[in-house]
DNA sequence: GACAAGCAGATTGTCGACAATCTAACAAGG
DNA sequence: CCTTGTTAGATTGTCGACAATCTGCTTGTC
């Protein structure tokens, strides 16, 4: 018999459809901070009707995208200044961890899968794709926890990154600029391949750090205009 | 005016009564690894409709405790030795993150509360009400993440906290003995009172290690008999 | 004009019924 | 005997309607 694996079949229920582009949307900033769903509203929208809408937002309100107010409504998460600090200094301390676990772990695979992630990355940017460019980093960087091997690190981090890459995303939409064309990656990539762990532990922190500063000060400007703003709850 | 600080109302959803129940019966052990959840008969005996049930138990999947296959099931998820390998492994970092975040936040407030909570944890131990007494560990536990004032951080703690929940319950109820009557907590509390962080996070590591050992035994002996067990998921 | 009571509209929470899918048992064919 | 097709029963997924709750406006009273 030919080894062949098949991955899964694609879930095929109207619930796990909806958390998709729902997520998509809040993720992209499509769906500003604060806004409301409106139940209705969205069912009709999407020719659904509200038992699986809302049981996909009750997934996306665990998953910290979403919050829930009883007999309110949902709405997406607030962004605030605070909340970026803590989940970036969180992250440093997982990046840290993960790279410590993958190490050992590097194999052939582990190297060709980061220079395709890493071109697909350099795609993105040359093709001004700014959604797809924060999809494509993150998913660069998601490597080391992937072959950390350790399924509840893997599992905090990519609920850690949903929150990222909003954050991101409203960052890009905000200053509303051409991203920038050069390489950033470039010695985090070679870091990864080479043979001092600490080095490239020492790398993630300080690139961290660089996007940070940023997004920082994007955060700041939210803060300011925080109280005007129609939907948002109490 | 008089200063007084008032408790938000109760979750008057039916929804959020089911996930507590549910998440009870989980972390506890009565609902055991593995076990399909029938919604019929669940709903049934708690005189609900399907519907809130299945929100609820969404919101238990996303949090990880449940498991869901399209159009087969949702199950409690399995517990095998590399997840609670995983688990502390992760937690150990964590907590050396926490204590550092909640240092230089150490108040008088905290120093009473530690006290309270440690006494929680006696008291549950004289009692030899092993439930509670796992309970009361975890939120002396708690604290140093309460006080980290990072709530990404604290929210990744509280998931993690499910499983570890989880996981000691299933080892008390395995081992059916009663539970230690000396105090493990002491050293502990000592140091979180104490001028020395490192001192801390070092005693935080060995101690978990202490307890991990015997966890890791049950979790062995699970794999084991493994195969056998009827309403599995594949 | 200020304020409380009450009403109307909109929205969320819950329910019971129906549709889609899976599982296991059985029959038919090689 | 093994494999494949069929079918009945059980269970999950989805729908449309109703109940509970909230919000804002109006009305009446002082």
């Amino acid at each position: 018999m030919a080894k062949l694996d098949f991955s899964p079949i694609a879930d095929t229920t109207r619930r796990a459809e909806i958390v998709a582009l729902l997520r998509r949307a809040i993720l992209t900033g499509q769906l500003e901070p604060g806004q409301k769903l409106n139940e209705l509203r969205i069912s009709e929208q999407m020719r659904v009707s509200r038992a699986p809408l809302r049981e996909a937002m009750r997934e996306l309100v665990q998953e910290g995208v979403l919050t829930s107010i009883p007999y309110a409504g949902t709405f997406v998460i607030d962004v605030a200044a605070k909340d970026i600090i803590d989940a970036y200094s969180l992250n440093k301390v997982l990046d840290e961890f993960a790279i410590e676990l993958a190490w050992p772990q590097r194999d052939q695979r582990f190297f060709d899968e980061i220079d395709r992630r890493h071109e697909a990355v350099k795609q993105a940017t040359r093709a001004l794709d700014t959604t797809r460019q924060i999809e494509t980093a993150l998913q660069l960087h998601g490597l080391i926890y992937e072959w950390a091997d350790n399924s509840v690190l893997l599992e905090t981090w990519q609920r850690l990154t949903s929150r990222l890459q909003m954050y991101f995303a409203l960052h890009q939409r905000a200053r509303n600029e051409p991203v920038p064309a050069e390489d950033v990656h470039e010695t985090y990539v070679t870091l990864l391949k080479g043979a001092d762990m600490r080095a490239a532990q020492r790398h993630a922190r300080e690139h961290i750090d660089l996007d940070f500063e940023e997004l920082l000060a994007y955060a700041r400007g939210l803060e300011k205009r925080a109280s005007k703003g129609a939907d948002r709850p109490r």
